[in-house]
DNA sequence: CTGAAAGCGCTTACAG
DNA sequence: CTGAAAGCGCTTACAG
C-alpha cells in the first residue's frame, strides 16, 4: 500500500519516457528537445510516451548539464512597495519577452543577508540584477559569484567591474528645487532618505547645493527619514507643529511625500498654498492622491527593463568588454501639490515673529 | 591569453576545494556542510581552501542530489501592483523566517503561459503557491507537476486535491452593501472585476444578492471592469455623465474604486455626499487617497503568509492527509469615502426626472 | 538516425 | 574520521 502510493506519486523522468517509448534516453532527450536528426516514428512514440506519463522535465538537472538556466536572478532591497513593485514590473516585462524566468530575492537590509542572497544565486541563474543602494562596491563584488554576469542598479557604483544603471539624483534634486523656487517658495526643507543609501545621499547633496545657490540658504532644514510613509507622516506633523516658516518641501521619495501631505492636510495646513510638496520617483499612486503629487519622474519600470537589456548584452557578449554605465535623468511632472495660487490660507508663522508659540 | 582569462574567471567547484585542501571531495562536502564526524584539522583546511578560492556552492547541483531546493515557487497573475505586491510581501516575510528563497513567476493571463510557468517549477522548488483566479481546477491540476506540494490561493478551488486559502467574497460584498445602505444610499452600483475571475464573480453575486434583499433592487447597475485604475476612471466618468441617480458604488477592488473616485471628483461629483464609494482589499494606498477609501480589508500580506505556512505544513506532513481549505473573512474599514453627512452638494438627477438631459 | 557513456557539481550510504 | 563510488536527471559529443 505504502509502495503503491509512492509509485503513484513518483514523478516520471526521462528514463521512464525512454523505457515506455522503447528507445534510449539519448533519443528521448533529442526528441523532447525538438532536435533534428530524429526519425519521425521515434519522435512520435517519445512524445506520446511523455504525454501519457505527464512528463515534466527536471529543469534543475537540465541546467546542470547545459549550464544554462534561462533564469535571471534579481536581488533587491525589498520585493514590495510602490517603487520595487514597479522595478519588478519592468524587469518582468523584459524577461517575459525573452522567455526568461525570474528568481527574486531580497536582502532585508543586512550585509550578511545580501551576501547570502547573492551567493544563493550561483548555479541557478544565468545572470544577476542587483540593486543595492546601501552597500559599497567592495562588499558587492566580494560576494558576487565570479563569472556570473551582473548589472548593478542604483548603487555605489564601481565603474569598471560591472555594468550599471542609475538615476541622476543630483539633476533631479536641482530640478525639484528650481521648480519650488519658481512657485514662490522661500524656505524649502528636505525630507531625506536613510543614511548610507546612495540615492538618498545624492538627493540630499543636490538639494543642499541647489538651495544654497538659489536661495542663499546654507543651512536648510533637513528631516531625516527612511523612505517610509510613516516617516513622511512624522515629518508632516513636525512641520505643521513647528511654525518654521517652511513653505516648500522636497522629499527624497514619493511615499514619504504622500505621508507628509496627509499629515499636513490633517493638521489644517493647505498643500500647496501653505506648503508646496515635491516628491521623487513618480510611483503610480502619485497621481491618485489629492492633491496630485508633483514629482521627479524616474520611469521606474523602464529602469528595470533597461537593466535587464543591459544584462542580456553582458551575457551575450561574454565578459563585458566595454563596461556600460547608464545614467537616467528624471523629469519634472507638475501636479497640484505644487501649483500655488499665491494665496496662502494661513499666515506664515515667521510673519508673526514668535516662533515656537 | 584566452585560456588564462578562462581560468581566471572559472568558478571553483568543490573538487577544487578538495584538491587545495588535499582531502577527498566527500570530506570537503562534509566539512563545508558542517557535518559532525570530521576531524578539526580537516575541517580547518577545507574551510581555508574554500575561503581562498572564494568558493560558492552550486545550489543547482546540490538540490539535484539532495532533492531539496529550499526554494518555494510562486505563480501569480502578476508580480506587481498594489495587491500582488502585498501578497509577495507576506510570502516573503514567511519565507525569510524559514530561510527559503522565492522563485516568482507570473502567468500573463494566458492558459498556455500558466501551464509553462507551472511546469517550469519542476525540479527547482520544494513546493508551489499558486494564485489563479482565472483558471479552473482541471487546468491547474493537469499542469501542476505531480508530487509537488502546492497550495492554491483565491481560485476556483477543487477541494480535496490541494490545500487552499481564499477570501470570503460573498460575506465581503454583503458587508459592503450593508454599510452603504446604512449610510443612506438608495441606488447602489457595482464596479465589477473581469469575467472569469473567481473573486470578481463571487463579489458580483454577493452584491446582487445583497441589493436584492436590502433595497429590493433586482436589476442593479453593474459596470464591467478589469481591476485596473483605468477601468475605475472610465466608470467614474460614466457615472458622472449619466445622472443615473446612483448614490453609492461598491467596487470589486480598491484600485478601481480609487480611479472611480478620482474621475467623480474631477467631474465635480462629491464623494461621499453625492456618491459614497466602497472598495475591496484595503491596499496600502487606500488610506492615502483623499477622501480615504472605505473598503473591505483583506489583510493581503497575511493571506500570503498563511498560504506559505499552509504549504510548509503540506510539505512536512507529506501528501496532505487532511486537505485544508481556509476561508478569510474581510472586515469593513470605514474611511471618509463613505462617511456621508446627509447633505449632497448636487441634486440627484432623478429628482428632476429628466434623465439623459 | 541511434545508443552507450561521460559529465554537469554536488551528497551520501558504504566500507574501511 | 576518511575516501571511492554511485547517483540525482538531464544533455551531448562520440561511435556506429
Amino acid at each position: 500500500m505504502r509502495e503503491r502510493i509512492y509509485l503513484a506519486m513518483r514523478t516520471s523522468t526521462i528514463r521512464d519516457v525512454a523505457r515506455t517509448a522503447s528507445v534510449s534516453v539519448a533519443s528521448a532527450s533529442r526528441a523532447l528537445n525538438g532536435h533534428s536528426g530524429v526519425a519521425p516514428s521515434t519522435r512520435k512514440s517519445v512524445l506520446e510516451a511523455a504525454a501519457a506519463l505527464n512528463y515534466v522535465p527536471h529543469l534543475g538537472a537540465r541546467s546542470l548539464s547545459t549550464k544554462r538556466s534561462n533564469t535571471i536572478g534579481v536581488v533587491l532591497p525589498d520585493l514590495f512597495g510602490e517603487f520595487f513593485s514597479e522595478i519588478i514590473r519592468g524587469i518582468d516585462y523584459a524577461a517575459h519577452r525573452r522567455g526568461l524566468q525570474l528568481l527574486l530575492s531580497n536582502m532585508h537590509g543586512s550585509e550578511r543577508e545580501t551576501a547570502a542572497a547573492l551567493r544563493a544565486m550561483r548555479g541557478r541563474v544565468d545572470g544577476l540584477l542587483v540593486m543595492s543602494p546601501q552597500l559599497d562596491a567592495d562588499v558587492l563584488s566580494h560576494n558576487l559569484p565570479r563569472g556570473l554576469p551582473a548589472v548593478i542598479m542604483n548603487g555605489w557604483i564601481d565603474s569598471g567591474r560591472y555594468a550599471s544603471i542609475a538615476i541622476d539624483n543630483s539633476a533631479g534634486a536641482h530640478a525639484a528645487v528650481t521648480h519650488l523656487v519658481a512657485q514662490g517658495c522661500k524656505v524649502i526643507a528636505h525630507l531625506a532618505g536613510p543614511e548610507g543609501n546612495a540615492d538618498a545621499q545624492e538627493r540630499a547633496l543636490g538639494f543642499r547645493a541647489a538651495v544654497a545657490k538659489m536661495l542663499g540658504d546654507r543651512d536648510p532644514l533637513i528631516i531625516r527619514g527612511d523612505f517610509s510613509d510613516e516617516a513622511g507622516v512624522g515629518a508632516g506633523k513636525l512641520l505643521a507643529a513647528q511654525h518654521s516658516g517652511v513653505d516648500g518641501v522636497f522629499s527624497a521619495n514619493d511615499v514619504m511625500a504622500i505621508g507628509c501631505m496627509t499629515a499636513l492636510l490633517e493638521a489644517g495646513v493647505c498643500v500647496p498654498d501653505d506648503v508646496a510638496v515635491v516628491g521623487f520617483d513618480d510611483v503610480p499612486i502619485a497621481r491618485y492622491v489629492t492633491p496630485g503629487l508633483t514629482t521627479m519622474r524616474v520611469h521606474i519600470a523602464e529602469l528595470g527593463e533597461r537593466a535587464l537589456d543591459l544584462l542580456i548584452t553582458t551575457i551575450e557578449t561574454g565578459d563585458a568588454p566595454e563596461v556600460a554605465a547608464e545614467l537616467l535623468t528624471p523629469e519634472l511632472v507638475v501636479r497640484a501639490s505644487s501649483a500655488r495660487t499665491g494665496n496662502p490660507t494661513i499666515k506664515k508663522a515667521r510673519t508673526f515673529g514668535n516662533k515656537g508659540e
